[in-house]
DNA sequence: AAGCGTTTTTGACATACATCAAAGAAAAGG
DNA sequence: CCTTTTCTTTGATGTATGTCAAAAACGCTT
């Protein structure tokens, strides 16, 4: 009889939207995922580190960052059932160069990178990573594509669409960075 | 006895780089495996169609493109040994709304979309497909982060740095657009 | 070599947005 | 509940780059 942690529903049901997974995946799974939580500014991974885990979130708020000339240039904030790494630093054993903060108090499960290798081994799971990695991949490409021609208003309007939790709950600074745009010219925008 | 087109070698060394193909799937690859060639402006793909083929380069250049407000915005050039698609159409069965056009005269290998999925029941291929979005999505993620806070001469100086070749044999305009510049603004960044 | 279409350059001008600075509002913390 | 810190708003000013238009250079084709 297989037992699986109740918190891993809401995992299970993500991949399963995509391929039915077998029990002997399941379980391996279910023992290799770990919850962590993590205060509201606490970093789950900090430049310069190795990236050795892939995260799914299951409560709160977590914003990708980068530093450059000692600004901070949020790159994405992630909301609930999202999944997220820092791609290079994870499949490249590099040192990331960037950021994972927590911008609310946050519950996530996570895989290490030598666990997701080895379900990796299976192929109806290769085929899973396949297909979230395709779906992020587009799905970048259309958002670049889209703020890359509009102005100022254009970009935030473009994010409000695509992602109103984050415009709802996240910092005005954070959301302006993450459109190129000055926290001073969003917060004009805002106004009117 | 296996026969595999003289073409095919240069496709072949740049898969095996990542994964080492067993005869099998040699032999399929060989067979789903066909030889184009495009004249100097014309498409391999045009916005509104289905995208089904994925593409090597054996010679020439393409420009992948989209049409915004009535002008072309260059989304990326691509030149000899790169692999490419119209990714979410590819993928998701959508039509495009980008173009596919070479630059100049052009001879590609190409892989039809059902004879790529049946490649990919082979775990080794898989494994290789997902490997190539893996690295086609971090350079993407490099790429955006370090043009989006340049102005527009550093914005071309990284350019040139990462793909010399296409600053070399592109068009001003193309190159501009693809920065987000304007070519007469290109034009003054050259002349010093 | 001449001619024609395309691409690049040059110039004058307009403007959206950045920057800097300071006040006001909201949130955190004791 | 009051204090301190952080975040957001508002205002004044500067500048990089866009836009429009025309000239110059380039590269095919005959």
């Amino acid at each position: 009889m297989l037992f699986i942690s109740l918190n891993m529903h809401q995992l299970i049901n993500r991949i399963e939207s995509t391929v039915k997974l077998d029990s002997e995946v399941l379980e391996k799974l279910n023992n290799y995922a770990k919850v962590e939580t993590y205060l509201k500014n606490q970093h789950l991974l900090e430049s310069g580190k190795r990236c050795n885990k892939i995260w799914f979130l299951k409560s709160g708020m977590v914003r990708k960052y980068h530093v450059h000339n000692g600004k901070e240039i949020t790159i994405w904030i992630y909301t609930e059932k999202e999944i997220f790494t820092a791609l290079q630093s994870f499949s490249q054993n590099t040192c990331a160069n960037e950021y994972l903060q927590a911008c609310e108090n946050s519950e996530v499960i996570y895989i290490s990178k030598s666990n997701y290798e080895k379900l990796n081994q299976f192929p109806q799971f290769l085929f899973f990573s396949l297909s979230l990695i395709k779906r992020a991949f587009v799905n970048n490409d259309i958002r670049t594509r889209n703020l890359n021609k509009k102005d100022a208003k254009g970009k935030y309007e473009y994010l409000k669409a695509i992602a109103p939790e984050i415009i709802k709950r996240a910092k005005l600074g954070h959301i302006a960075s993450m459109i190129g745009i000055t926290q001073e010219t969003l917060s004009r925008i805002r106004k009117g």
